[in-house]
DNA sequence: GCATTGTGTGCAAACGATTGTATTTTTGTA
DNA sequence: TACAAAAATACAATCGTTTGCACACAATGC
């Protein structure tokens, strides 16, 4: 395996590495005769550039590091083919890690990234996440960083977050324009802002109907479809809901086999929202109305954000992608 | 930000770099002694390797290139994970690469893999790629190549697959002693050797229960949920069968879509087994049997594949990932 | 006591590109 | 024709490691 090299190159045309190496990268201090010259006779030979060479003269890769949670999940694998679609023509590599949920393995991502000298970094914090040190290295490393959904406020860079506000309150008040009268909440963990802002729309959608905020019907910590099965069992025996918004598809899910168990009919008898709107939704049975989030075009804002962040331009602080309401048969009553 | 190079380290202790390069790397030419005072101080001083440095010189690089067509596929997120389940813990890095099924994409790339020095290649191929020039470099640059799933045997190295034929006639064998009487098969295109093989099992479990195999009945390139629905019409209005075998979950969705939308009742009219058992196979009304393929084992075989091929051991030749066949409601008549 | 082996380190040359500065060539102008 | 200014190219250092080879020194064998 013969490698060509760039003083191969400008062996053969009888000038230095430097002439080849500026006329490669379209330096305008070269004429235009021998760019020509150059870059014909280096395809000729077809040469191929040693990134590790230029990555480590130049201090930085071409290469960005994304770390988040799990990459079997719809919405992250979604987020990262967005970010590969903006990424890869503009000449970037992408470099995917999971951290599992777990802080130990996020904290050694961002050191092998760091040590690969990345030309970024873009990242979904872990549930377990707590505490920022790990990250405070990347700022240190003047590594551009960007944030998406799981976004701690607490370091620089973009943050880019899903409206989860706008998509409680959309989906409560769907809830209560098809009748329902004691709309319960299911959420997630407190500790992560896109659960505290679902639980917020939610809020503001019962208050704006008049409705009173019963601390009763709402319940947090129920993401696992486990969790929404058993939950819903005691939330019917305690309490007199008759919807319930659930702030992922999974405990919806969860919630719709215990309702079932019960012998409830649905959505007649009981209404079912849920979050995320995961491939599996649309093919229950009833069918799940859920609030879609656009993961690809989040993946491409963050992505954008990224090359702004890496060119030194003026970055957005923080940048909210709409969500979409999906109405489907386990809410659908007599709506108004 | 000061970034602490071997030679920093080298200075303090009065060396060379090319001793603390060797102490940090346990190379047995250097004392004990030394090496301790080394590693201490370069844990003290805060050290990170620099890895662009290091493969430069070395001529490649600790990072593995995974090419797959769909990172939001189940099955190919969770050969993921599995891949990264082994490499990293061996202190691999993993940079995964979709080909979106575009051979142009996987050309590409091959391309920026070999131009990073990977130590590797794992590759799943595209449904689209037919030529396999892009990976004679491959070959050419004597970068360890595994292959997983699709798989071409006309290049060397680890092809490590599902057991398509066992599942194939599994499923089909579970039909049969399920009371049906003429199973017809969905499959994919006849390109792929999964799809090959699972009619293989198909027919094979046909013939040993003395069953008659009518071409009639067997559809190729019915993979997509809508082919699966337009297909089943057409197969009911012209054919005898009574259940149908499906190469995929999503065909088998598609064509139980349509059955209900024909008023069939599932499945004692007429009964579906899918493959892959994707996450929504069980959540389906009635739920769907499948045939799992066990994504993660196949993951660690092909990460060990590499990790072998990589240190110049014994590689096998082809590796065959055992599946199971998981009976649900969708075929579960009177089985004896 | 001298040659031989073995340890532990140092020296210096790579790896392949980039880039500030020097040098040459070309161009423009009087 | 001369000479400064501009354009094009050459020189050489540098990025941080790794590694073959040389070298010093101690231990061993005869």
């Amino acid at each position: 395996m013969k490698k060509v090299t760039i003083s191969d190159i400008a062996n053969k045309l009888n000038m230095t590495p430097s002439t080849v190496s500026r006329a490669l990268a379209n330096n305008k201090r070269i004429s235009e005769s021998t760019r020509k010259k150059v870059q014909d006779t280096s395809k000729e030979m077809g040469y191929q550039p040693n990134v590790m060479a230029a990555s480590l003269r130049k201090g930085t890769s071409d290469t960005i590091g994304m770390i988040v949670p799990r990459i079997n999940r719809h919405f992250f694998s979604n987020v990262i083919s967005g970010v590969e679609e903006i990424l890869n023509p503009a000449g970037f590599n992408l470099v995917v890690i999971q951290s599992g949920e777990l802080l130990s393995r996020e904290v050694k991502a961002v050191e092998s990234l760091l040590q690969n000298r990345v030309g970024g970094i873009i990242l979904s914090l872990s549930l377990q996440t707590n505490t920022f040190e790990h990250l405070q290295d990347v700022v240190k490393h003047n590594t551009p960083l960007v944030q998406f959904d799981r976004v701690t406020k607490s370091l620089p860079g973009s943050k880019i977050t899903n409206d989860n506000y706008t998509g409680g309150y959309l989906a409560t008040r769907h809830l209560i324009k098809c009748g329902f009268k004691h709309v319960a909440h299911f959420s997630g963990s407190y500790k992560l802002r896109a659960y505290r802002e679902r639980k917020a729309g939610y809020i503001a959608a019962l208050e704006e109907a008049g409705m009173r905020v019963d601390e009763k019907l709402i319940v947090d910590d129920v993401i696992t479809r486990e969790a929404g099965y058993s939950q819903i069992h005691k939330l019917v025996m305690r309490t007199n809901a008759d919807a319930v918004f659930c702030a992922g598809d999974y405990s919806a899910l969860g919630a719709m086999e215990g309702l079932k168990s019960l012998g409830y009919h649905i959505p007649d008898q009981f209404g079912i929202v849920g979050f995320a709107n995961e491939p599996f939704s649309e093919l229950m049975d009833p069918s799940l109305s859920s609030v879609e989030q656009n993961a690809l075009e989040m993946g491409n804002k963050v992505a954008a954000a990224m090359i702004k962040a890496i060119q030194k331009e003026e970055v957005p602080e923080e940048e909210v992608i709409p969500v979409r309401f999906i109405g489907r048969s386990s809410s659908w009553k007599d709506y108004k």
